[in-house]
DNA sequence: CAAGATAGTAAACGGGATTGACGAAGTGGT
DNA sequence: ACCACTTCGTCAATCCCGTTTACTATCTTG
């Protein structure tokens, strides 16, 4: 199915397209729930300066507590960004940081008694989103969703590595056009 | 993931979370899909300004054309930023912006010639991707994936909809504190 | 100890969106 | 016909989340 020779797509084909794009589907899908999550937590833990970046940080904090550099590497960002989004949410009350026994340079990131109880909202919020989906939809869906997930992810990370280079599942199609 | 004991709950409440929350790997999985998208566009229709942003205004592009205040509902986001992604997109020659003979406040956004067979282009690469993703972990799986979706989609839509109201969270009494 | 790697900070900037204020054009009631 | 009101789109300022570049302080190793 070479696009570069095709005729132009007819109005419903191109409707349908749209419709059902799996990135399209996984996007607004994931956008949505992201920020239904922030807004629920925001509102069960009762702090409002609360922000999304921040709720992506704490999943990746230890208990015992975590360096800015392993954070940053776990999620994918800078340090300099991870640097930020705790500035912001050590003022919120919720982490602090404590110098490293082990390492001079380095200060353990940790929840601070508050930020431990919001964590626990946090977890009950997103459980409680995955519960109410589930309920909506069918457990085995959700279940079955992660499942695919999972699977697809590393794929899809993989692609993203691959960049350039050869990709062609189907001969390779490559019309690149002027 | 050595955790400390903690009474306050348990690591494989914190394992879990991370590991396998719904919306991380939904986002995640979309975010990375849609740069690949992206780039591979970029390459195959050859427009070097082309971003990540505009190939979210398209999908919404009638061909017949579509008003900027229309794009923005169905994207979400405001009429200005649909304003700023269409400049850009102007610019690069893919759309135009013609006066609305119905309404003279208002301007009918469409596909330039170009922009048209640029679109032929991207559907093919989104359906490459597909493809290529159907080869490597199953085409019954993304298939699988997409009526999920779809039947996900609407109640996500609904949650977010529902914002405020409160539903049984976390076994508590608590609908929003606040 | 010197050379180099690593933890974190600082400053400037970029992309994508928001809010607020506005002019211009359509709409409806009197 | 008029005036109030809404809607389409724009400008400008700002926010949010992250980046690049550059730097200090500290650890590690030969």
């Amino acid at each position: 199915m070479s696009v570069a020779s095709d005729p132009l797509f007819t109005p419903e084909q191109l409707a349908a397209a749209k419709a059902v794009n799996l990135g399209h589907l996984l996007f607004r899908t994931a956008r949505i729930l992201n920020e239904v999550g922030v807004a629920r937590v925001r509102g069960e833990f009762g702090v409002p300066g609360l922000k999304a970046s921040h709720m992506a940080v704490l999943p990746h904090l230890d208990l015992a507590g975590t360096r800015a550099t392993t954070l940053a590497k776990r999620m994918g960002i800078t340090k300099q960004a991870v640097g930020q989004l705790l500035d912001e949410i050590e003022a919120l009350g919720v982490i602090e940081r404590a110098p490293d026994p082990a390492d001079g340079r380095a200060r353990i990131v940790r929840f601070t008694e508050r930020g431990r109880a919001g964590l626990l909202v946090g977890l009950g919020v997103l459980a409680d989103i995955e519960r109410d989906l589930a309920a909506r939809v069918g457990e085995d869906r959700i279940g079955r969703m992660k499942a695919d997930l999972l699977v697809l992810l590393p794929v899809v990370e993989a692609l993203e590595r691959a960049g350039e280079v050869g990709f062609g599942v189907n001969g390779g199609t490559r019309a690149r056009g002027g």
